[in-house]
DNA sequence: AATGAATGAGGGTTCATTCAT
DNA sequence: CATGAATGAACCCTCATTCAT
């Protein structure tokens, strides 16, 4: 089996493991067992646990960094298109999941003490704000006149997708991905009624 | 020592803990010592780590619960001056410290594979949403007409602070409490801009 | 029981184990086994196996170096007394016995690739060294023409003590205590005819 | 390669191993590293790690047999001068450097607890004692006349040999194999003054 | 013959918990 | 109540050995 596949395969062992034990509860032998290898595997393919989960982290940060990129880098669309596009990947199956949501919060629990952790979430949190920061100063110049400055809706908009994965985390029965999704999209609408005025209500 | 206060002064040690170290780093020991008291004392007051630990996340939920219902029940304010005030109680110096949001990430973070973590987050969050529901209903009685639900106004509103708490959690440097504030404002501002017309361009 | 008890008799019993089974297959359950304790109680005293290797190997070394100074400092008695008790010392039950050779030459094969052992071995040797070589100045003194320089003869004595030790170590059945002993006098006779007459022969 | 050729070559690996980092810290990976070959190439061709060992310890024993046997056999020289050699022999290059003592001193100190190990050095010591004996016996036959046996004057040579490679290999810094040679030759000009009379004084 | 990815028993260490003082 | 020495299960990691290639 090729290197990588096996790396892969066992950072996939990692968050199923994350996401149904927890990151403090999560053992060398819970993820071997998962990933269906031995004991020695992950100090073979990646020295220690603690590199293995740092490579997680990395891993889940840039496969929502690639999605987004696509949306980003489509020059068939236009900017409020790639806004709800994004909004829509921000919800979709392939990023709100137990699993991956659980990746994140464990890791956003422990970035304050672990440097490591807490550059990692840095950086992609200021990749994403620039990307976005883009588009919303895009939006403004195509006339959507607001007072607020781009860089501060980017926050905003990333603070309220946080949040509301954290609902979806944690209360998933009480809040679906369609919901979180019309709640992110009002919050659009509120800014940008012109680019977003037919979401108005969905979110009921 | 009376046993409440003894109970209190662990508490403070194991917020400290994982505020400095994270909550998988935790140990018994980083506790005791924090509270310059003997290995056995915790098992003495609180029978094990596990409620020690349980204890520690509901003594940060309820005193965050008590600052809120003193605004909630001051009859002498409106509705708007509530909802100012919790923004304020939000970003304030009591609430976002190292510490406090240290808990409660560390806690969201295992929520997800721990009910007992799970159930004292979600019925957190109903009352939080109940309360603010109840705010939002008014302000909009008041006249503020708007096509988004309450409920929904509220969870975003929510969800929005928790996100902006992790901003001031992981990258301290970028982000102030005030700019937080004037975040959560603006947006404040753009629901109900007749309640809230003043922060307009505060956050830039 | 005291501190200090505790360590030595996890000394003791670390010394047994290298006597049974040799360095390289002591492991920490076999010292605390022997200890009649349990699995975590080296690291309590010692905070790891390797300290507490080393701090056996200077117990040892501790041990036959006060034994020596009892002698060397006894005014009562000549220096060729002093000598004569220093062989019979050399060769006694206390110092010649499976586990505290087995402690010696563990650590001598160890250490010229850790600078702990080495440093500790070095300053034992320096100090044995010293010791003996004013011991066979003073005999030069009282009479005892002699053309190699005090200092080579010590190390000459306890090379020779050393390399009777490994035979008594490794052919115990072909090698008694007393003779060594007889060999190490003979060794001394050839020098210091005056002073040690008598043994001649005797080592047959 | 040729069988034996290979199994040559990861002795000689293993000695370097030994000689850098001690037996305890030699594995299967510094040994095959050291050779530039594969991990599985030891066990290929000795079966397992112990059997690597002993056959490394029989090749140091047997290379310093093989030299002392060129000597013995010299029918063009005296037995002084065989002695002569020997001495010379014990602390040359080929013999006294830091692989091979290492060696020496690891297998000494794992003896007691290992047979295998045990009879190997026993045998060995047999060998070079009777052959040590039986020049001593024909020096002391040419006129030498000693009240010591013989054998004990091979025991004790053997015994201060071993005693200064001790020395050569803890404190190589402070004995030079130069000065042991000379310290090994007064011990016998000091027993054979007739046969070596030039040395006295050298050693200072 | 040689490779090196994979295995898994066994090692040292940590740390929540206990209990005699 | 409070202490802290002692316990031992469970952890991460190492490394000799195996075997498909």
């Amino acid at each position: 089996m090729p290197k990588q596949a096996r790396r892969q395969q066992l950072i996939k062992a990692t968050m199923q493991s994350i996401g149904r034990n927890g990151l403090s509860a999560t053992t060398m032998a819970d993820i071997t067992r998962a990933a269906g290898l031995s004991t020695g595997i992950v100090n073979l393919h990646f020295e220690s646990k603690e590199k293995l989960l740092v490579e997680t982290l990395r891993s889940v940060a840039n496969e929502y960094k690639d999605g987004l990129d696509e949306i980003f880098n489509d020059e068939s669309i236009s900017s409020a298109e790639k806004l709800l596009a994004h909004v829509n990947y921000d919800f979709s199956k392939k990023i709100v999941n137990r699993n991956k949501l659980s990746v994140w919060f464990a890791f956003w629990g422990e970035a304050r003490s672990r440097p490591v952790y807490s550059r990692i979430c840095a950086k992609h949190d200021k990749d994403m704000a620039s990307s976005l920061t883009r588009l919303f100063t895009e939006l403004i110049k195509e006339g959507a006149y607001h007072h607020v400055s781009p860089r501060n809706i980017a926050t905003a908009y990333t603070a309220l997708a946080d949040g509301l994965w954290l609902d979806l985390l944690i209360t998933p029965r009480e809040t679906s991905p369609e919901q979180a999704r019309n709640i992110a999209m009002d919050f659009l609408s509120a800014l940008f009624s012109k680019h977003f005025p037919g979401n108005n209500g969905n979110s009921i």
